[in-house]
DNA sequence: TAACTCGATGTTAGCGCTACCATCGAGTAA
DNA sequence: TTACTCGATGGTAGCGCTAACATCGAGTTA
């Protein structure tokens, strides 16, 4: 019973082919093929036959034969420091949501905020010839410049506004968004202040918060009184950075959280030491996740466009693919939300 | 200049090929390939000839190719409900970990919480030839059934210990769980207990939770004052339900809510509202998030291995595609983790 | 009626890789 | 020496699908 010659079917699996759905449809398999990608190219009796055929079969069109005979893969490789942090979950989320939508899957990667891995995982995903590809942030390693430079695919940078992307881009300037940050703190009173923000090396995003706030320092004339404190985010390190900034500096007035979990471990830090928000010490986060709004007191935050980061680099990929010409720099808002962990002055507004 | 004939490339895209890479090295193709995918079977001055001429080509082997040849795609489906719920974010990381470790790809789904369009998805993520798929949970549509029966590959349903799993499992008992939570409130002398639990509709987690809930009603005597409250998990509805609990039925005097956020929410409430936990109420939560070590009063919570569930279905994945036999249901401890939230009695083992 | 258009469908030849089998030369046993 | 094993390598034929071109018949134009 075993085939004889060469190897009729490697695989030893029972899955339905095209062609067998070809045979009961009483078509070629070409025609199965268009009534299932361009509908439109086959005739409505054709093709309510050969979805008929389809459905009795239970056939899954192998992906893997179709991406490679046409060059298209309708797949998405989407690279993120981490899951883990919200933010970047948000943005999975709009990405999936539009890219569901359109019938492509996404391949999804972990750096860890190491741009070696980062190079490592663009190279792994190119090899599965994704349709494009959607990164974090522009600072990248070398190798995953010139990756991306040869791979001939759309590729979207989020969270950043880089003067130069490697190709699309959606974010927002973070530098001016840690500046109105400090704005705010400048128009309460504050006067010297501290940032905690995360790691930097490798990480353009605090890189340009920072920026922003030594910005905002110098322009409303706020002193500094330590130090940056780069601090991985977690309602822990918050609270360490808390710590150690009202045992160093005593006379710091108020400090920005690059990151609003961190922020909320500040607060949640304060409480355990009765220390007085916002009299004591006026206390910014970022992000505004929902535990800012929740917070007692509730923490004044910058509210940056998380989930719509993912959708509108998700469309962006779309357009491109569909052939049209797009603006390839996308700058989205953010917003100071001024509640109750910072003292307000009439006529707050960024 | 272009070639006259038939489409001699029909990708535009001036990608390196396996045979362009053998040539330089002075071997044929499928010595490429043996030198990249078995490197044992090649002579080591091959295979060094090899990866130099793949190195100075820059060739990026193409898996969409390799995976229909070989009928192994090296990727593998996952599917959660969504991925900005920080516990599914633990799992994707754990898996993350171990299968990038192992060369393997994620192709990522999220459901939404329906039966259907976890469907659709096991549905599209077979599609792609996956070596494997990891599910959420053991409440599946009938159609899913049906795919995944027929789909010859590995499934692994994950954070649930179901009588009879689809192929493995990797998780925990949440009825054992949810007990262990009533238990210690019994032990904490409460007596009038309430549940806030998500919605359980399609989520047999929360479901089983409620029958760990409702058996240790039973168990110690306990009285459940009102019907379990049905919140998705968020920060608000854990406050909202604290307040819809204590406005409805004061004399409840402990609430587990089944997921640790619900519960920092209704911290949170409490807070607000002055009142007193653990001795007005006792409050306990679900899954040992970070927020519950960190909240004010720190919160008493089951702890559950978020992450290892994760890696644990990857390894046993990874081990029935190496072709070992393996023990296909894997349950993982729990812990109660008693902290300030609710009252201690001396003796408190779980 | 001839010439042409156009929608619908089919034939053929790959996409880039790897399974299968063949080959070949060196080492080993008799 | 002959026969045999065995590691290393190569030739060939697909994997299951779709691009490109061909075909064919009905409708349309002059």
């Amino acid at each position: 019973m075993a085939s004889p010659g060469k190897r009729t079917s490697r695989s030893g699996s029972n899955k339905v082919r095209i062609e067998e759905v070809a045979r009961l449809a009483g078509v070629s398999a070409i025609t199965v093929s268009r009534a299932l990608n361009t509908p439109q190219k086959v005739n409505e009796a054709t093709r309510n036959a050969v979805l008929k055929a389809v459905e009795d079969t239970g056939y899954i069109p192998n992906r893997l034969a179709g991406s490679l005979a046409s060059n298209r893969s309708r797949t998405v490789g989407v690279i993120v420091p981490t899951v883990t942090n919200s933010i970047f979950a948000d943005k999975i989320k709009g990405l999936s949501d539009v890219l569901s939508e359109a019938g492509y899957q996404i391949l999804l990667g972990q750096s860890g905020y190491s741009p070696e891995v980062e190079a490592e995982l663009v190279s792994a995903l190119l090899a599965q010839s994704p349709s494009g590809l959607v990164i974090t942030g522009s600072a990248h390693a070398l190798r995953t410049h010139t990756l991306l430079g040869r791979a001939d695919i759309p590729v979207v940078e989020t969270w950043t506004n880089a003067e130069a992307p490697v190709d699309m881009q959606v974010g927002f300037s973070n530098e001016d968004a840690a500046f109105a940050a400090v704005a705010h703190l400048a128009a309460g009173g504050y006067r010297s202040l501290a940032l905690v923000v995360a790691p930097m090396v490798h990480n353009d995003r605090a890189l340009g918060r920072k920026r922003g706030f030594d910005r905002g320092l110098a322009h409303f004339g706020l002193r500094q009184t330590l130090p940056p404190i780069e601090a991985e985010f977690s309602l822990r390190n918050g609270a360490d950075a808390l710590a150690r900034v009202i045992e160093a500096q005593p006379q710091t007035d108020a400090i920005f959280f690059a990151n609003d979990v961190l922020a909320a471990g500040a607060l949640l830090e304060c409480r355990r030491r009765n220390v007085a928000v916002p009299d004591r010490i006026g206390i910014i986060g970022f992000d505004d996740l929902e535990i800012a709004s929740e917070m007692v007191p509730r923490l004044t935050t910058v509210a940056v466009p998380r989930y719509d980061i993912g959708a509108n680099a998700a469309r962006m990929l779309l357009r491109r693919l569909a052939g049209e010409t797009i603006q390839p720099k996308l700058t989205l808002d953010f917003e100071v939300v001024a509640r109750e962990s910072t003292r307000r002055t009439c006529g707050d507004r960024v």
